[in-house]
DNA sequence: GAGTTTGAAACT
DNA sequence: CAGTTTCAAACTC
């Protein structure tokens, strides 16, 4: 019967291999039916196998709902090293293997959600000595794998220290002492072993390790290893051990790490056993946030391991019993979030802003902003989070100002249910986070078309959104996906943010000249407005906080972030000549927000009389910390208006160059090269470099 | 809350 | 490619 559970959950997992096939749904069911199942409820009174909650495959825009896909932006370079990846999990799990047949009646599915305890595992297998000594390697090793390919992704797109190439060859170099390690423990479970039980434990592992809580002797037994690839791993856990109590001591006055860690011992070993790849993963984590949206049809190969293995509520308690709290598991979710990289324009923006951040920063990117659904800092990761934070290195987000102001109302804002679109706008303009609050508020377009902000933004659209006849739902996936794709053949840039802007907070840091930077320079395309002088929100370089450029066909433009003929926004002193009131009080408005935005550092409080553009609330104090990354309302970046005007333009939006992108703009917006970039630095330089991965959509289709 | 204005997006 | 229509947000009253 047990081997039957095998072969069903691998027929199963086989067929969740099929991105077609794969959907949270299935996965969901297939947890649920293993529940259900009488087997299960048998094990359940045999062993000390405990159920444990099963993970909630949500609708909404949980990033860890919603595995990464390969949308047509997807890297073919991550998409190939996510397919090694998954070929080479799948193999190590394959149940064909001598272990999987083996005759033990302990087999337990690695999808099934159950919680083992491993003493008893041990007890009940009379070879569990053995196989600790084999399997230990085998954990590291695995875990040198998952780190590695976490780093190749990371380097990969993060651009900075190693190169992709580089990163691959480290993340090779872990996969053949893997390998090595892999052939070793196989020996071992021939000679040792044999047929005999524990095995699927071995598979658990391979299925698993990520996920799991794992300070056994084993793992103790684990980082005695001498192989080369435990020690690969140990240097480098050590190395972001080092960093990462650096940054605990940095953050001293917010408390010493110590007082974060963990009371449990066991849990805190766990922890850092489990830092490196979690630090990564945040990273990722948030990247990710921004467009799992639309990555179902990627995401069912990364179901298969993330719903499968890594969201599977499988724990494995440590020597002592402790069962694992979800928290842990979030924690322990490996950073090969990296498969969820890159799936559009919008995660290669947060590729970007990550890139930058580490170009600039010059330091290894370990961590990031909390999500609104990860717990507050209280681990000494989360402090040297808060650190890089309070360092100004908050701002992997901070690029991405136009998917903030847009996707911040989406996702982490969604207890908010007014009655009505106006009431939930107003409120949303009139709360303190109001501008993450948006909901959108569609009757015709269904929500998909880009006038739908929820879809332009690359979410679906949430329970308060007061669209009518929405398809931009789960529930409509396909079509989703087949409209999105529709119009990404048209404008291939269309779900991309519409200004980009660099981090000032960023430029303060690493002491760039940041005046140097024209406003425009972030413009993805120009505005084209006739009536509103630039001065109001239906412009889009004035919503979007920068001047206009001469990318922009507008007429009378009195942008308060700068002209459109590269003078100075005037109306940011004062010198405004106002037609009415109307654009009189914009430029109040204006002033206002200069100021707001201005002391954004010291006083994080608009004085404005209205709200400024909602993609420059100044953030709160907390936000820095709360505000979950990328997706979820990166703190309201830290800017200033870009008084230069100018017509510099970011390789890959202007179409032009090295970009594979060519941006057919609506409305034939000129979407011209940059004529001069030599406002940009390095740091910029490293950004656009990093471009060129983004796949244009022909390339995919 | 209703109605108007506006400009992007979509369409022809 | 230019003009027109559609659309939903922004805005006003």
């Amino acid at each position: 019967m047990m081997g039957e559970r095998c072969e069903s959950s691998r027929g199963e997992r086989e067929v969740m291999g099929t991105p077609e096939r794969s959907k949270n749904s299935q996965i969901a069911n297939s947890i649920a039916k293993f529940e259900d199942s009488p087997v299960f409820s048998f094990l359940n009174n045999l062993s000390p196998i405990k159920p444990v909650k099963p993970v909630h495959i949500s609708q909404t825009i949980n990033p860890l709902s919603f595995a990464s896909l390969p949308s047509v932006f997807s890297s073919p370079h991550l998409a190939s090293l996510r397919e090694s990846r998954f070929l080479r999990r799948h193999s190590l799990s394959d149940p064909s293997k001598p272990e999987f047949s083996s005759n033990d009646g302990n087999k337990v599915d690695p999808n099934m959600g159950v919680t083992m305890n491993l003493d008893e595992h041990k007890e009940s297998n009379p070879d569990a000595n053995c196989e600790k000594a084999s399997e230990s390697p085998y954990v590291c090793s695995k875990l040198v794998v998952e780190f590695a390919e976490t780093l190749s992704c990371e380097m990969d797109i993060v651009g900075s220290g190693l190169s992709g190439l580089e990163a691959k060859q480290v993340a090779e170099y872990a996969c053949t002492s893997s390998a090595f390690v892999e052939d070793q423990r196989s020996e071992a479970n021939a000679e040792v072993l044999g047929n005999t039980g524990g095995n699927c434990w071995d598979s658990l592992i391979a299925d698993s390790s990520d996920l799991f809580i794992f300070e056994s002797p084993k793992a103790k037994a684990c980082n005695e290893s001498v192989d080369p690839a435990t020690a690969f791993y140990r240097s480098i856990r050590n190395a972001i051990q080092n960093v990462q109590s650096f940054g605990a001591a940095a953050c001293g006055e917010r408390g010493n790490a110590a007082e974060n860690m963990p009371s449990q011992p066991e849990e805190g070993i766990g922890m850092i056993e489990n830092m490196p790849l979690q630090n990564f993963s945040g990273v990722s984590r948030g990247m990710k946030r921004r467009s799992l949206v639309f990555e179902m049809a990627g995401g069912h190969r990364k179901n298969m391991e993330d719903g499968s293995a890594r969201d599977s509520p499988l724990l494995l308690t440590n020597s002592d019993g402790n069962a694992s709290s979800d928290k842990q598991i979030a924690r322990t979710k490996t950073g090969s979030d990296c498969s969820g990289l890159l799936p559009g324009i919008g995660l290669h923006l947060n590729a970007l802003a990550a890139t930058h951040e580490s170009s600039t920063s010059g330091r290894l990117l370990i961590g990031s902003s909390s999500s609104a659904h990860f717990p507050p800092p209280t681990t000494s990761q989360d402090l040297l989070s808060s650190y890089l934070l309070e360092s100004g290195v908050d701002t992997f987000e901070s690029l991405l100002l136009e998917d903030h102001s847009r996707e911040s109302g989406y996702i982490a804002n969604e207890d908010i249910n007014p009655s009505s679109p106006k009431k939930r706008r107003r409120k949303s303009e009139q709360g303190g986070d109001g501008e993450s609050c948006k909901r959108c508020n569609c009757k015709k377009s269904k929500c998909l078309k880009l006038y739908c902000e929820c879809f332009a933004a690359g979410v679906y659209c949430v329970e308060p959104c007061a669209c009518i006849d929405c398809f931009n739902k789960p529930v409509h996936e396909e079509t989703v996906l087949a409209t999105r794709k529709q119009i990404e053949s048209r404008n291939p840039l269309a779900f991309a943010p519409k200004v980009i802007r660099t981090s000032d907070s960023v430029s303060e840091i690493i002491g760039d000249d940041f005046a140097n930077t024209p406003a425009s320079a972030r413009h993805k395309r120009g505005c084209n407005c006739k009536k509103s002088g630039c001065l109001k929100k239906y412009c889009e370089c004035y919503q979007g906080g920068v001047g206009c450029s001469i990318n922009c066909r507008c007429e009378g433009c009195k942008n308060a972030f700068g002209r459109k003929d590269g003078s100075c926004a005037s109306a940011l002193h004062g010198d405004v000549e106002d037609e009415n009131d109307t654009t009189e009080k914009a430029a109040l408005d204006s002033r206002s927000l200069y100021k707001a935005c201005i002391h954004d550092d010291l006083d994080q409080s608009a004085p404005s009389k209205k709200r400024p553009p909602r993609a420059y609330v100044p953030p709160t104090s907390s936000s820095s910390s709360s505000y979950s990354g990328f997706g979820a309302f990166p703190p309201p970046p830290k800017w200033r208006p870009h008084l230069e005007g100018g017509d510099e333009m970011p390789h890959f939006l202007a179409g032009g160059g090295g970009s594979p992108i060519k941006a057919s703009s609506p409305n034939r917006k000129r979407v011209t090269p940059p004529q001069t970039l030599t406002g940009l630095r390095s740091s910029r330089k490293l950004v656009l470099q990093s471009i060129p991965l983004f796949p244009s959509l022909a390339s995919n289709q």
